[in-house]
DNA sequence: TTGTAGGCGTTATCAA
DNA sequence: TTGATAACGCCTACAA
């Protein structure tokens, strides 16, 4: 293992101070050196190939330009590929700026300490938080010591910075959808439970959706979920088995949805002939399910890079405050919920009491 | 924002001076100092809330207890969730010991140094680089220069260190057990190009298994893929078109497995009576498709712990050398082979120009 | 236009 | 059993 280069070496390469090293590869604004100088300098740094020592420089600076990532279930990141999607957009927002990611995947942090402790390590500058849980201790820590945190979703507290997209229009549009196919009882499983507060705005705009169409909300069509397929599954299964006859589902994320498309092959409904379907997130297989599903695009790449530039301009002080409806959302019709809707509503009399 | 707790602070609270104060936060083995300052010590770091200065611990100790994680293409990061489960796994190792992840989403580095500027910058220890390609030319860089650097796959370079799967025999068991459902013309779709050579390994072990069984090896019964569930389904129209009458398809991933059943749908055929498909990775998801697939279970969670682990031992100075086929895979036998194959090759004439 | 000197917060060596 | 003191590599007033 070669010694590592320093400023110093180059200075002495160059023959020249420290100093002059320093504005020079910093090109300092006020400074004016001979250009002489600064060739000579600029190529003894890269004869040496000086890469500078980062931990000098957050010591001295005090900033680290690194920007921590928060996934709060990191169990959750395996559940389909919108997470994932989303971190390469912040990512790539880092990037951009000089930015590095440190991510930090920790486990429903028993320590309520774990966030604030990160922060008051200096090893990151600012925080991003994924759909975090309403009311997270750790969370909330951090927000109150006025370190920049940047949380996705929301936690729910008066003096968090967050971005939010259009969850419950967005979710209104999809119902809005399904009732225009002349659909009438609706089913929804949310893709968390609720105290995950982008399920509850889901749930919030189907019901929106019911309520404008005077439709009734039927608890019994309703059901959590839990982010899986296979959640997604047996809360269709359950919904099938309470006698509740829905001819639609929304569901609450993709991935839920094959669940629950499952759930409904096994009972022997046919998509979309018997049963439609929509679900949420676009993610890059939903084009290929049998049929293919509807669903709303939530732009997970373009939402990472959102994040990523808001939680850089927190850092440099910038206010964000709570933005909960940034980013308009599209729904993406394919064939999964047909066209209009041929067993219009049923329901049998012993459907009235629900 | 507050003034940060330095080691100072501690040492004035408590009475003692900052080194006695390093000397107890360390616990160092050689020296002894009496319970009663130690307590004391330790009370005052807990009331002032102490947090070390990670920067001026990297500075001085020349170590930042972090690993470097690289996706050489974070595109690739949204194919599937195999790579963040794995990313999920190699985060708890890390947290395990006492490291941090840094997410380096490196978009294929045009420059040749990008990989050996991060190790320089001493803001890592060592390094993961997941599926590079053959000869990648920054990570051939930084091999050289002693850096750790752990790969999964390999990049075929002679002093690597590296841990792959099974590869080669888990995709030899895949094809016999379709050969021994009685299928003989079975196609294969690598997952992603030849530069690739986990898919490489994939292809030989496909083509061992044949050749073990006496069945030729149809130039038109392979197709490359690349990554994607549209690649599948891509793949699989072409060696549909080519009118080379495969019964059987043995995908290098799930997720083009998936695109690939669609188009097997399209062309009319059903899975698994006309068809059979056997898929590679086990993602949650391929027990809910339709019908569920017959996968290899790759373990991404765990591979991605060992990953972690192996980082962290070759930090500490062992040596990891390139094990190219640690982990044993399973075949998960599901749905989409079906039983023995009926229809035993080739092809009715109605399928004679698809 | 260039250089000097001090400090960022730790750890580590050695002396008391 | 404790405490000075010197690095670690870089940045930045300020002085020359």
């Amino acid at each position: 293992m070669m010694r590592r280069v320093t400023t110093h070496d180059i200075a002495r390469e160059a023959g020249v101070s420290r100093t002059t090293v320093s504005h020079i590869l910093n090109n300092h604004p006020g400074i004016m050196l001979s250009l002489k100088t600064r060739k000579r300098v600029l190529a003894a740094a890269r004869k040496l190939g000086y890469v500078p020592n980062s931990a000098a420089q957050m010591l001295v600076t005090g900033r680290s330009r690194t920007i921590g990532l928060i996934l709060p279930r990191p169990d959750l990141i395996s559940v389909d590929v919108f997470v994932p999607m989303m971190m390469v957009g912040i990512n790539e927002a880092c990037r951009a700026r000089g930015y590095r990611l440190l991510m930090e995947a920790i486990q429903d942090p028993a320590d309520a300490d774990a966030y604030l402790d990160l922060a008051k390590s200096k090893r990151i500058d600012g925080l991003i938080v994924i759909n975090p849980r309403k009311g997270d201790a750790a969370l909330r820590k951090v927000i109150e010591s006025k370190f920049p945190v940047l949380i996705f979703g929301s936690a729910g507290h008066p003096q968090e910075n967050s971005i939010a997209t259009q969850d419950g229009e967005a979710s209104c549009r999809a119902t809005t959808h399904l009732i225009s196919l002349g659909h009438e009882r609706i089913a929804h499983i949310s893709y968390a439970p609720l105290v995950y507060l982008p399920a509850r705005k889901r749930l919030e705009g189907y019901r929106a959706a019911l309520k404008r169409a005077n439709l009734p909300f039927h608890r019994k069509l309703f059901a959590e979920g839990d982010f899986s397929c296979e959640s997604g599954y047996r809360a269709m299964r359950q919904i099938l088995a309470l006698n509740c006859y829905p001819t639609a589902l929304f569901a609450g994320n993709d991935t839920l949805a094959m669940g629950a498309m499952k759930a409904l092959g096994e009972a022997g409904l046919s998509i979309p002939k018997d049963f439609a379907v929509v679900g949420y997130d676009d993610i890059p297989t939903a084009a290929f399910t049998c049929p293919p599903l509807t669903t709303i695009r939530s732009h997970a790449f373009e939402q990472g890079k959102l994040l990523g530039e808001a939680a850089i301009a927190l850092v440099d002080g910038q206010e964000i405050g709570s933005q909960q409806d940034v980013l308009p959302l599209e729904l993406i019709i394919r064939a999964s919920c047909g066209g209009k809707a041929t067993r219009k509503n049923p329901a049998p009399a012993s459907l009235t009491n629900l």
